[in-house]
DNA sequence: TCTCTATGTGGAATCGATACCACAAGAGTT
DNA sequence: AACTCTTGTGGTATCGATTCCACATAGAGA
């Protein structure tokens, strides 16, 4: 590996004149920029980034943590990161958790010590030990997909989108309706879904009967599980006529067990999801379910984080996604 | 941030002494140990990792090169990689070219220049420039997906695999069969799998008919035109019974187009496609297809590439995986 | 002629770790 | 008593960049 005084030497100047020339800092004649960048051609010179990063403390890296590399949203909100902090000169240091949440801690603080800029946390629960070791990271940080208290975070507006979907099923006509959520771990997702389905239901004076509310573990064959369930526990004359899962996948696990146990979907039982995952379009019939635009959550957190990073402001900045129902055939 | 001079000091002992205790090299007494790590405890301090890496020269980071972030295909093999190098205490630095091949060429030397322990590129396409610059890396280096001349590489046998699949639609009784494949920059998708299916079908004598050949480009609609294109050239009493996509989207996209002109599948007309994307094990029929095994396809190369960096073997290395069919009800 | 300023260059300290080397102290050997 | 050997510790050079400071030169203005 050639190093910046090698360089120096064969362009006949000193290390300094060339840090000048990488740098566009200070004078430096055009004589020896032009001898430098020549040398710098000639032999595919690339300054070290860790020399670079000891003296500037600045790395251009930053960290995002994740719940689960290969989940279809994971992929979407990184993508999004990568796109605005590529443009920049960014790049991606990638860590994930496989939903240990002792390794999201873990992480943080491998990832100060690797001196990232700074770190985008795909949250996916939140505890008070997380909270404290993201408060004394003391370092540029965002949060997606969970609204961490004191920090700055990009979110789904969880509550309100699952309030619409059960509203959309109302005005549909359906008034017996199950819900299928998930662990109250993550908050998101099994707290604010869940209370936007009962609000929307309380609203318009529906009951909430207790066997129809399920539960279910973000996959497709736990939904089907679920559903089972539903079905085995309502008699003959208290059938939910549709059902509102809190993720597409659960709803299309559910929507296979309908299928198998012979219901029609929409007809016999409606079935609503959230997430406008890529199967959902692509299943029969096309899942009703609400897009809630992953890439640009990404993007948002990346050009806050960025800013963070550049202005070295310490404002912590909330940002709420807006969320748009998708209307297939399936209610 | 906290220095290892600060907890030298804290711990009334030298720089070195602490370096002894967090590397567990060299003499260090009961006492002075006890000492440091009370301190390093206390403070939560963490080594820097670019001094570190500035005097070792080792990073415990490996590059990662793909395609596109959010594909299926790239987030099931990242996450093979992620899960033999965390176990190892390495770290993914990822970056994406979006298709872009001059891309390719920068990252490789932007993580050269990062000094990554090594590097693992999905590969797309293979060009002179791509294998001249990967020959000239002087790193550690693994290709997946594609074979690299005189270079590591873990790849799927595509052409046995495009073979086997194109016998299977013989085997079911299918004669007239259409193919869509995509454009031969890529090697593997564009090339060898339709070299197996051509094969297959000069084996059994079956005629190709050039109507039936179509083009698309890995995605959903493309399938979708494709088809039509196929259906739309062919005369009526020049129709093909099947048709074998070189991928799983192509293949969904033809079906959608195929149940949208009133064709039933199988029936009227079989599909088959490549690579076992989650969706189509729910779309209806589900699709007959092949998996892959990405994930292992991750997993060996992150196991050669930490092998080479160990062991310090220039030795090349080639990988070819397995498949396996898996029938649906598409055929 | 003598400052003064703008331009240009090199020397040297520095960032935070590691690792080699010198040296000290005490135990065991001859 | 002189010696090796083991154990333990600290000093210092080093990795490859940046950056401040000192200094040199040349032209402008007094």
């Amino acid at each position: 590996m050639l190093t910046i005084k090698e360089i120096a030497e064969m362009a006949k100047v000193s290390r300094s004149t060339v840090s000048r020339v990488l740098n566009d800092s200070g004078y430096v004649s055009e004589e020896a920029r032009r001898r430098v960048l020549a040398v710098i051609e000639e032999t595919g010179y690339m300054p070290s980034q860790h020399a670079k990063a000891l003296r500037t403390k600045k790395t251009k890296v930053i960290g995002v943590i994740l719940p689960k590399i290969s989940t279809e949203t994971s992929g979407r909100v990184v993508n999004g990161i990568n796109e605005v902090l590529q443009d920049q000169g960014y790049q991606i240091l990638l860590t994930a958790t496989n939903l240990d949440y002792q390794k999201e801690i873990e992480y943080l603080r491998l990832l100060k010590s690797r001196q990232v800029d700074g770190i985008i946390l795909i949250a996916t629960t939140v505890n008070a030990e997380l909270v404290a070791e993201i408060h004394q990271l003391n370092k540029p940080f965002v949060a997606i997909g969970q609204d961490i208290p004191k920090a700055s975070s990009v979110t789904f507006d969880d509550y309100h989108a699952a309030k619409e979907m059960t509203n959309y099923l109302i005005r549909k006509g359906y008034k017996n309706i199950a819900f299928i959520g998930v662990d109250e771990s993550d908050p998101a997702v099994g707290i604010h879904r869940k209370q936007g389905f009962m609000s929307a239901m309380q609203d318009a004076k529906l009951t909430i009967h207790k066997e129809w509310m399920g539960q279910a573990n973000f996959t497709i064959p736990s939904g089907f599980e679920a559903m089972k369930r539903i079905i085995r526990n309502s008699p003959e004359n208290l059938r939910p006529d549709a059902v509102f899962a809190v993720t597409d996948r659960i709803a299309v696990g559910a929507m296979q067990y309908l299928k198998k146990a012979g219901f029609t979907v929409p007809q016999e039982m409606a079935v609503a999801g959230i997430g406008a995952a890529d199967i959902s379009k692509y299943i029969d019939p096309a899942l009703t379910t609400i897009d809630f635009e992953n890439e640009r959550a990404g993007r948002e957190a990346a050009v806050i984080l960025l800013e963070k990073i550049e202005s070295h402001k310490e404002q912590q900045k909330k940002v709420v996604l807006n969320y748009r129902v998708i209307e297939g055939d399936s209610v």
